[in-house]
DNA sequence: CTGTTAGCGCCTTCAG
DNA sequence: CTGAAGGCGCTAACAG
């Protein structure tokens, strides 16, 4: 292993000009700035992260706490996962993997073993018992997700009220007189997540100011049988419903039984899945959507987590930000009359 | 911050002796064990890692580099983080996070900087100007999925070769007198991925073995045009052939595709998916499939890699271990005669 | 069985 | 502008 001692050595200055080099904290003269680099990249020295950390009090790591395994909704994470990645990087830091069945220890295993400087914290519920554990942390710490009680932290979340408003306004536009909501996670159930209430209230207030009738349907677990009996429900009161599918995990499933039924979304009825972009353009045939943006929501989270890590600029004011997503028209809708 | 020496006071005994209690490294005697750990719960005692770390030249950190953003095959890979999570885990390690757009830069800094004790690195190339850097590294190594030249690294991996003939060896069986490859992943081509080769090469000697005949038709990138196109490709000689995709993202298009064609999958022509369990159960119709078992190649990757790190126990003989695929029939394959 | 001591490699104050 | 020196919190000899 080669030490700054040893950059020091060939360099033939002090150890501590060598620190000062690398860190910029005082002035060094061309010259030896100069010799002290060369000899650092003949030795191709790195600092060790180790000794950094304990000399220096900061880790230059965050910690990334994901929802695997206590939830069934880990399949939309990785954009998440590879936006925060992408912005940690950016800004000098490593990104620490921690699963959510850790709980509350991992989070006081992040802070009290420093291993890491913040900390991103996802799959929030509704009341999360986390929560009031990380608000003590003496670390800082963003939700992706909202709380009922953020305890104070800030948080980052789609806007998913607006996103309920938008797929039933464009429903309303396309003259469905009614909304079917389908396929709600399950974890709803289980867990106490709270998007799916929060999208619901905006598809509901919507449907009330244009006089459309409003109806949610089951979640719809994995497994064709489960999404067969979910359409079938879906469909019992006839008509031409307007079908949302707030579940980017039910979008091909309810899509497929509808067409193995013979009821075709863009010419029968109307279809709006809640998933990304991506998804939707993948699906046959490409899926009508409101966009989760995982991208934008990861990159204000990761911007407001690196501002309250800079302890001279000002945290920012507001505690919550949510994001506001797109509503993008492909082939699962009816042509507009 | 509490530290190991004010535990060491609040117990009435020498740091050494906290230290020592930890660790088990020596024997201590029940009463000042006790006392010890009495202090630790008391003050709620964590050891911190970088100075753990500098001191013992273990870090208890395993690096992972994913295939983020470097392609477009990133969508299969969460089961992997999940399982290689929880086994780091049991074994006492965290999981650091490196995205493979750093390339063997991130495995340099991996190593150099002393952030882990240990590497797992996925989507390998073919030919990967990695797998030198990371022979050389002096840390543990484990690779997921198998290099032309692995550099001396064990790797593990599916048995591709084998789920090619598994399926074709079903259609087969089937009556199907042709098989038609369709759907590789586009990475293919753009990376020197060699995963498909070696699928492609089980399912041609099978089809030889059979008698069959053997086709593959282009890539199907993500959107619903290049699904359409390439369906219609396959169907082109007519007949009732027996198709398979070997890339779960192409799996739901290009049934979805013949559905719309009017060709069904489980009566008028067979379609077997690469895909694992949980993708093939949730598409409708559920998809006969050769499962990928992202978890069993990624146990006995970290089980092989913590035998690396343990410098007593005596490394695994083979440098290339495969895990067998498995089979399971669905809807989408026509019944046995 | 326990205490004392010397570092691990780096940052940062204090001297010059 | 540069060096010397102390200490970050822990591990692991070395003494008893």
């Amino acid at each position: 292993m080669v030490t700054s001692r040893d950059v020091a050595r060939v360099a033939g200055v002090s150890q501590s000009t060598v620190s000062y080099v690398m860190s910029g904290r005082r002035s060094i003269s061309p010259q030896t700035r100069k010799r002290v680099l060369d000899a650092i990249d003949q030795l191709t020295y790195q600092p060790n992260a180790g000794a950094r950390a304990l000399a220096s009090q900061r880790t230059q790591v965050v910690g990334l706490v994901v929802p695997f395994g206590a939830s069934a909704d880990t399949a939309g994470i990785l954009p998440f996962l590879e936006t925060i990645a992408g912005c940690a990087r950016a800004e000098d830091h490593d990104v620490l993997l921690v699963t959510a069945d850790e709980g509350a220890a991992g989070l006081t295993r992040l802070a009290g073993r420093a291993l890491c400087d913040a900390i991103v914290l996802m799959g929030i519920e509704a009341v999360d018992a986390r929560i009031p554990v990380a608000a003590e942390l003496g670390v800082p710490v963003i939700l992706i997700g909202v709380p009922d009680d953020s305890a104070g932290l800030h948080c980052v979340d789609l806007d998913f009220a607006l996103a309920g408003e938008l797929a039933v306004d464009e429903l309303a536009g396309l003259g469905h007189d009614r909304v079917v909501l389908i396929g709600h996670p399950a974890e709803v159930i289980d867990r106490d997540l709270n998007y799916v209430r929060r999208f619901q209230r905006g598809s509901a207030a919507a449907a009330r100011r244009h006089g459309l009738g409003h109806s949610v349907v089951d979640p719809v677990p994995p497994g064709t049988d489960a999404a067969r009996a979910a359409v079938e429900r879906a469909l019992a009161d006839g008509g031409r419903p307007g079908i949302v599918v707030p579940n980017s995990q039910a979008v091909e499933p309810v899509l497929h039984t509808l067409i193995e039924r013979g009821v075709v979304p863009g010419r029968d009825v109307s279809l709006i899945g809640l998933c990304t972009d991506a998804d939707a353009e993948a699906s046959v045939p490409a899926v009508t959507n409101v966009s989760l943006e995982p991208r934008d929501v990861s990159r204000r989270a990761m911007h407001i987590l690196f501002q309250l890590l800079d302890r001279d600029g000002q945290h920012p004011a507001e505690l919550v930000e949510l994001v506001a997503p797109r509503l993008t028209r492909r082939e699962t809708t009816v042509p507009p009359p």
